[in-house]
DNA sequence: ATACAAAAGAGTAATTTAAACACTTATTCC
DNA sequence: GGAATAAGTGTTTAAATTACTCTTTTGTAT
């Protein structure tokens, strides 16, 4: 048996919060609860909770935004790991931030309705605790990248859904208007959409084709990595 | 004065590695420690430290790399957080993994001979402790991707240098073979050189020119990202 | 039934960017 | 003075990106 030779090391308290995106068709929301517990009780905080020594990192951030949120079965992914001293006023706290991004029609339906969770619109988002406002502002600015690297839409988009929603959602992200014909142009080659032979007929007398994801080859290209221009 | 209602939660160490990629006009290497105390004493590793409680992470890493190489005055990025249950066997620790771009020569005289590391060529480094292996891979893979996205070089190249070298370093990374022209002519459009009025006659009769970077517009083009696409 | 409204759908030309490619030049050393 | 060595330099072709507007479809209102 090893011995350890680590006695006289510090031992800190290891937070996670989560960052959850989510899009309803017209603009990216960020998913808060309201903090039960002191300090700072009552304000708006990202989805957090503390690691336990008998689970890792990914699993910790799974536990605590199913406790908090009754959501299941969300992928993320590791942020970053936030560490200024003072940064949790009560104790000497790190704070491992994770994120992901949902459907929000797909998963509120289900989950949200009995717990102290809210969406709020990105730009209208209240005032958060701590530093979690730096946090957000972190999984953005990934987020945006990795909606040029890869390709996203996935997990933030019906199973079903138009090209009118997806390049919503592609605005969304990046903050900006896109071209129509050239955003279509680039997404059909990219190869991996399905459309479908059904017509989404809630938005236009016409009425719009629905599309889904060939997720065999949306996971491979996420996996590959490509460069986006948009 | 704000009362914490943490007290039931569990602590745990948290470990700082960083990974040092030096460049030596020829190839990328790591630098690593013989580790002094168990479990492990004797094998090669990261260089490693745990936090202390008065501290934040980056400071941690600058003073665990300073402590065991000597090194100042680097700039570390922190790369991603590690935290596998078993993964150091004494004890559960998490560990944050940091990483660092530095010219081997600038460095290497200075400060690295009387502590007890060594750099490694990638290719030829020894088995390591741990989950080190996995921080590695990581950093590597960021690495490239982050020669792509933001220029690199100011921190891998000596003050002055040809292009030549900074040719053979981006080769280094992305363990390919580029065109000579084209990466000229390339790296030129992107105004981040100066071109010297001095030759190195080191490596040829002819001499090349030195060129050092443009701190300014360097940073700038860092900040804002681009795609270097090579 | 006819006209109107509302969003969907579709293609080309111009410009920019990337890739492939080989010979000449400057200098030292012998 | 000739040979050896690496530096330095441009062009052509292909591919990707951007800018740009009118027609189609069909439900709704009269």
């Amino acid at each position: 048996m090893v011995l350890s030779s680590y006695k006289n090391e510090d031992k800190v308290l290891l937070a996670l919060d989560c960052i959850i995106f989510g899009f309803d068709q017209e603009e990216l929301k960020i998913l808060l609860v309201k903090r039960d517990f002191e300090p700072e009780k009552g304000k708006w905080s990202l989805i957090g909770g503390f690691l336990k020594k008998e689970e890792n990192l990914d699993e910790a951030a799974t536990r605590i935004l199913r406790y908090l949120t009754g959501l299941n079965n969300i992928y993320m992914e590791q942020l970053y790991t936030f560490s200024k001293v003072d940064r949790d006023p009560a104790e000497r706290t790190i704070s491992i931030a994770y994120y992901a991004l949902i459907d929000i029609a797909t998963h509120d339906k289900a989950l949200l309705k009995q717990n102290p969770v809210q969406w709020f619109s990105l730009k209208e988002a209240p005032t958060l605790i701590f530093d979690h406002h730096l946090m957000v502002e972190k999984a953005i600015s990934r987020l945006r990248r990795r909606a040029l690297t890869k390709p996203i839409g996935f997990e933030l988009l019906p199973p079903k859904f138009t090209m009118r929603q997806l390049q919503k959602l592609y605005e969304a992200i990046l903050d900006k208007k896109l071209d129509k014909r050239n955003f279509i142009n680039k997404f059909n080659s990219l190869d991996i959409l399905i459309k479908l032979n059904e017509k989404d007929m809630s938005s236009s007398k016409k009425g719009a084709f629905l599309f889904k994801f060939d997720e065999e080859k949306y996971r491979r290209k996420v996996e590959d990595g490509f460069i986006f221009k948009i």
